[in-house]
DNA sequence: AAGGCGGGGTC
DNA sequence: GACCCAGCCTT
């Protein structure tokens, strides 16, 4: 339904592309074992492929398994973490790890709902790691790129979430989920941008209802965010994290001199104290009176 | 349903 | 500058 051509056809197209065009990305090359999908994707939530890459090898090469994760005090896998942001992310993985070599015996859920109870894994993540790691061939893997794709593809301006999967379920080629979903990726990021699309270019112009007439898309609402001295708080909250992964240990008052000079301000210093009890929250950062320290997560 | 979350790249 | 990115959790 809604397509241009007989849907095998379109399967056999991006089937036949990926395997000439596939982007060689660094993960590609491992043998897909779970852990290695879960600390993959997790890294991937709105974070660009190409950053991945250069933060991946190394990664691996100090936490190679999930119990060595799981063994490691959380500091140090909020320290590996630094410059992929999302620090929670980090938190999130370290717990992950505790689930599953305590709860299943160090040998990972295959099924849907157990993957998705895991902290920071969601929809995707979860059909992501059952797809990729696991093999199954009938979940729709929905991120952004396969959506928009998608959505190209069908020509329609706005299906439902709930029909876009449905459809997406529908297209499924048998067999080869995986290339499938790899490759609407690939497409998603090499040719379907959002805003700019390079349709004449695509592989799959042929098949698809707006090539080459992709409506320019609506600004999205700017979000103001709360900020300090035109520095969002985000930020300010990512300056005072690698601060302390870096010093090990420091006080409120140091941590505001690093990051505002030798006399901080009254006003500065109560920013600190807004960013500490924000990190404390999300369980990045532990506060003992006035020091502070990375959480080792006992 | 909407806001917040990191950091770097892009236009 | 504004916007985006292999999302998710919280309110």
């Amino acid at each position: 339904m809604g397509l241009e051509i007989p849907l095998p056809r379109l399967q056999r197209a991006v089937l036949r592309w990926y395997t000439r065009h596939a982007r060689s990305l660094w993960w590609r090359r491992l043998s897909p074992e779970p852990y290695q999908v879960l600390v993959t994707e997790l890294m991937l939530q709105q974070t660009q492929a190409q950053r991945v890459e250069r933060v991946l090898p190394r990664f691996f090469q100090r936490f190679p398994t999930i119990r060595s994760v799981a063994e490691a005090p959380l500091a140090e896998v909020i320290r590996w973490w630094q410059g992929l942001g999302y620090n929670r992310r980090a938190r999130f993985l370290w717990e992950c790890a505790q689930t599953i070599v305590q709860h299943y015996g160090g040998c990972f859920p295959s099924e849907l709902e157990q993957l998705r109870r895991l902290p920071g894994v969601g929809a995707y993540t979860a059909a992501a790691i059952a797809t990729f790691a696991f093999g199954r061939q009938d979940v729709p893997v929905l991120d952004t790129n396969v959506r928009r794709v998608l959505q190209r593809i069908l020509g329609t301006e706005h299906t439902s979430a709930r029909e876009l999967e449905r459809i997406a379920r529908e297209w499924l080629p048998g067999g080869a989920s995986a290339q499938w979903h790899q490759a609407l990726m690939d497409v998603g990021a090499l040719y379907c941008h959002k805003h700019h699309p390079r349709c004449s270019e695509c592989p799959l112009r042929r098949y698809c209802r707006s090539a080459g007439r992709v409506p320019p898309s609506a600004r999205s609402m700017q979000r103001c965010e709360p900020s300090f001295a035109g520095i969002p708080r985000r930020l300010w909250r990512g300056r005072l994290l690698r601060l302390v992964a870096v010093a090990g240990t420091v006080t409120t008052e140091q941590a505001a001199q690093r990051l505002f000079g030798e006399r901080p301000t009254g006003e500065q210093q109560r920013w600190i104290e807004e960013l500490v009890a924000h990190l404390v929250r999300d369980g990045l950062l532990c506060r003992q009176g006035s020091w502070l320290s990375l959480p080792d997560g006992l």
